[in-house]
DNA sequence: GAGTGGTCTAGACCACTCC
DNA sequence: GAGTGGTCTAGACCACTCT
């Protein structure tokens, strides 16, 4: 018969919530210790934990043990803007980063090699179901920070032997050494996702709870039609902005 | 020193996160009970609970007092491809549907209006401090569900007195009147973010547990240079896949 | 009504930070 | 060492679903 029922810690999380969006309690700034919200609200302290339990994964704060409940900022560190890619800025293969943020980055972790394409990567390179393809994984690091996970399949016999699956693909990445094959990329399509990380991933970028991801899978075709790189990403969602640019 | 400490309910969380990640529980599965988990685990009901708590704060379950808890699947209902979106589909001015998904949608809750512009509104708009500007506001709705929030911002002196203003913008949309007036938008550049939603979000997009958003950024620039919209979206991420297509 | 998930407390205790 | 956040239990009790 309607009028639901919201238990006490959900009233407080609330409350909480709410003096944070609305900036009355400012990104830096820190909330009352959990046994004085306790005793204003009427409640036990692990009442109230459990409320501040609902903000941290909501991703509004960071709680240390001894320290105390701090409100996070948001202030991604990337602009992405694909648009922009250039063949004479053609990076290393993942997710362009603008020029212009002057930020430290670098790829670490390159695992190059051949393994069974999943279908999604089949489909797109015209590859039969259990086929083998190449694959170079690697992950982006900006500021110290991991931001990007990246995954790059491509048809094997393109690309074998080649420098493309060597730790350094040389001038220009991966996209060069295409182009250099006879197979510059021409059109990119990004298909973009958000949801909440794997375990996997919230290992492998270090995230915070309450942080989610995008999740973009890139398509590169050449001018005859041709796919041949699907790259997936996975991307820090506290530490990217994306910029698309279309004509209307 | 290292070594450090995870309590009980973070394991069991990881553990069920592992099986449901790893497709052993597939979407549309039953976990065990609650206290048939305690008893697996040795602990208390209270804390498997907990455990699960983590799950849904992940999006990975959905829980029914009564009921019981089951794994969530993860299928966007609508993609979305404005790079497709040529001058004879201008829609109503929101982030357009593909026409192929064939999804009964609707904008409701249109409301109209001169407010003071907030900072990132009146910067592109070349408007001073303070200044007021035209807005649009409206609700998507696909499939019986709430799936868009949408604000567009535009120069009050620009479409004031015209259709733009009205609930019903008209065959083409607001784009097409803003053609007619001379200010044909000619380029967009779309900013996209994710993070977990505002609490206002949450409850008119009716988002479960564990949904983070899209929030993009749209600004229209017409031909001459000049920036005559600019649209604010918050997106279920859960209901959309966005496609982007750029040349290298 | 039997079974499901969920709330809350009191109180003991643990992990950690800051001074 | 004083103060911070956090864990866990036992047990009472509540909200809801399924049949």
């Amino acid at each position: 018969m309607s009028g639901k029922y919201v238990p006490a810690y959900e009233k407080i999380a609330a409350l909480l919530r709410t003096a944070i969006e609305s900036g009355e309690i400012a990104p830096g700034g820190q909330l009352p210790a959990v046994r004085d919200l306790a005793a204003r609200y009427e409640v036990t302290p692990g009442t109230v934990s459990r409320a501040v339990g609902r903000l941290q994964a909501l991703g509004l704060v960071t709680t240390t043990r001894g320290g105390g409940i701090y409100v996070r900022g948001f202030e991604p560190i990337i602009r992405n803007s694909p648009g922009r890619l250039a063949r004479d800025r053609w990076g290393t293969g993942a997710t362009i980063q603008d020029a212009d943020t002057g930020k430290r980055s670098r790829t670490v972790d390159v695992e190059t090699g051949e393994r069974v394409a999943p279908d999604w990567v089949a489909a797109p390179l015209g590859l039969a179901d259990g086929a083998v393809a190449a694959f170079r994984s690697r992950r982006f690091v900006v500021e110290d920070r991991y931001v990007q996970l990246s995954v790059s399949w491509m048809p094997a016999e393109l690309v074998r032997g080649t420098a493309i699956m060597h730790t350094d693909t040389g001038p220009g990445g991966m996209y060069a050494r295409l182009a250099e094959l006879g197979h510059a990329p021409a059109t990119f399509v990004e298909r973009v996702r958000t949801r909440m990380p794997t375990r996997d991933e919230e290992e492998r970028l270090e995230l915070l709870a309450g942080t989610p991801v995008f999740e973009i899978t890139r398509h590169a075709t050449t001018e005859a039609g041709r796919c041949v790189e699907v790259n997936r990403m996975t991307l820090d969602g506290r530490a990217y902005v994306l910029d698309y640019t279309f004509p209307a």
